[in-house]
RNA sequence: GCCGCGUUGGUCAAGGGGUUAAGACGCAUCCCUUUCACGGAUGAAUCACGGGUUCGAUUCCCGUACGCGGUACCA
């Protein structure tokens, strides 16, 4: 296997609809072990399957790379020295070496028909092997080019008869390899069936196509899920017949991210209310919008920081980190092999830290785009940086600072009188109409100079600062939360302290 | 069914023949705070099971169980 190659990389999506967590956390990988050995890393779009194409699926991918801050070296939007990078365009390539391998007897032509492998499925299901397999055990007794003679293919292919290339898989062998984060792993090639390698439509299908491209674009370490295991051992022996094992990329097979129940699915984000895509994705065929972490409100700092976090550790207890810093510590061998579950409660947490650590300036305009959702304009920069600062440590989620914002530019959408109503009296409706006035003759040069007016004037009125605090709270913001009722009140000035005070103490009013 | 990969608190996990088995999230209690958070402290909670090997297994080996993945002309 190749080892003194320059580092090149591959995430290689199916451009089929949103993307996944699991899928974000691969390109993440790719992308850290690029980085850190000064290596390339390549989008390619795995397209062979035109049945399932979505439009607008491709271009989605790569917004959310963009946000992620991933950016490809080479792929079908910034091109590059091995293009195309999209399968589909490579279509003629992967014949030639399929030809390659019937001619040498590694794979032949197969001309069943879906109803004739229909049949020998169910011909061949039993109790004890629900999922019958096109293998060494059937394939003579199937309409190929080992069972049929040369002219009957030949005369069947100048025909056009649809056919499909399988590769032959060898009966008793043993095939293995060295997985980077599992070690040497071996399969049984009697037990594994002979895919197809090129498909009716002369599409390759993955297993092909991954092989080729991957030689073809001098990829030297290959990465990619867990569910690709098992089909290993093929393309194993696809590189063996066609490009040689010392040619071959190092294989990485990364744990599955898990849902609640298994593994991780857009159902389980509704069912649970947590996303499961990068960003929003909406199905152009039904319409279905499926919420992504960017609109929930994650910054893609943590969104990186938790994905990297997830199936990897540098064994301190370091767990906020930046790209640069992940890029620096990242290391294939402390990947685990087991699957992870999801938790986004943790999640949450990571995004939380991220908003306390960035600075406010950097915040801003993405505070803006969730105020603006909620139809607050907000064209002071300056005081909006006061309240990212007064704030910050209250919003877990970007979207937070709507509930915690919003009142610094609006009166409160919710007045929780109930909470001050049951212990109101005229002593404080007196406090309050004396404190209005106080405020709008003087100006205070800091909340801590308004705070000991408030508390002079409650003693001289026998209250308890207490008492008229949390009213004073209501008032301005709404509700039971905030900062410091002075800072708010000294940020908010005067004219507009007054107006909410007065707005309240006129609800309080007996009918 | 078969094949593969896994299995340390509820979750993410460190550790790897002898440890009081780290830390984080979450949870609980307390402190700070005349709100809510932040911050600080404390606490409950873990080596799947059975056999070996060994003076000694959570750690090594073998089974079993369980989980996940695969078993398509999908990737």
């Amino acid at each position: 296997m190749s080892t003194d190659k320059k580092v090149r990389v591959r995430f290689a999506p199916s451009p089929t609809g949103g993307l996944h967590l699991g899928g974000v956390r691969t390109v993440l990988y790719n992308y850290l072990f690029a980085k850190k050995y000064g290596g390339d890393f390549v989008v390619r779009i795995e397209d062979t399957d035109q049945t399932r194409f979505v439009p607008g699926a491709e271009e989605y991918i790569f917004e959310c790379l963009k946000w992620c801050g991933l950016y490809p070296d080479e792929s079908v939007v910034n091109g590059g020295e091995y293009r195309p990078y999209r399968q589909s365009e490579r279509k003629e390539r992967y014949k030639l070496y399929v030809e390659e391998l019937v001619a040498e007897g590694h794979a032949y032509y197969a001309f069943d028909t879906p109803e004739q492998l229909e049949e020998m499925r169910n011909k061949n299901r039993t109790d004890e092997n629900p999922s019958p397999q096109y293998d060494y055990k059937v394939r003579m007794q199937m309409r190929n080019s080992l069972t049929l003679s040369g002219e009957e293919v030949h005369r069947l292919i100048r025909s056009n008869t649809p056919y499909v290339i399988r590769i032959k898989m060898p009966q008793n062998e043993t095939v293995s390899f060295t997985d980077m984060i599992r070690g040497e792993v071996s399969f049984d090639t009697s037990l594994v069936d002979d895919k197809v390698l090129l498909k009716a439509d002369g599409m390759p299908t993955y297993h092909l196509a991954v092989v080729v491209d991957d030689h073809e674009m001098k990829i030297s370490h290959a990465f990619r899920g867990e569910e690709w295991l098992p089909s290993a051992p093929v393309h194993v022996l696809l590189w063996k017949y066609l490009f040689g094992l010392d040619a071959m990329p190092q294989w990485a097979h990364f744990p599955l991210i898990l849902g609640p129940s298994g593994k991780l699915s857009k159902r389980d984000g509704a069912k649970y209310g947590f996303p499961v895509f990068a960003m929003n994705w909406t199905d152009p065929k039904t319409g279905e919008l499926t919420e992504g972490f960017k609109e929930k409100g994650f910054l893609p700092e943590a969104f990186i920081n938790l994905l990297a976090l997830l199936g990897w550790n540098d064994g301190t207890e370091q767990e906020i980190y930046s790209l640069s810093e992940l890029v620096e510590k990242f290391s294939m061998d402390r990947v685990h092999s087991a699957g992870a579950k999801f938790d986004y409660e943790k999640a949450k947490w990571f995004n939380h830290e991220w908003i306390k650590k960035l600075n406010t300036g950097y915040l801003l305009p993405k505070v803006k785009v969730v105020l603006a959702a909620k139809n607050i304009e907000v064209d002071d920069d300056a005081k909006l940086s006061t309240v990212i600062d007064l704030v910050k440590d209250r919003c877990t989620l970007l979207t937070d600072f709507d509930e915690q914002a919003a009142y610094f530019f609006k009166e409160p959408k919710i007045m929780e009188l109930h909470a001050i109503q049951p212990k109101w009296n005229e002593t404080k409706t007196a406090f309050f109409k004396e404190w209005a006035s106080v405020l709008f003759s003087k100006d205070f040069a800091d909340p801590h100079q308004m705070e000991e007016q408030f508390k002079e004037l409650a003693a001289s009125m026998q209250l308890k600062p207490g008492e008229v605090m949390m009213p004073f709270r209501i008032m301005l913001v709404g509700g039971k939360f905030g900062p410091h009722v002075f800072d708010i009140a000294h940020l908010l000035g005067k004219g507009e302290t007054v107006k909410r005070i007065n707005e309240v103490l006129k609800m309080l009013e007996p009918a």
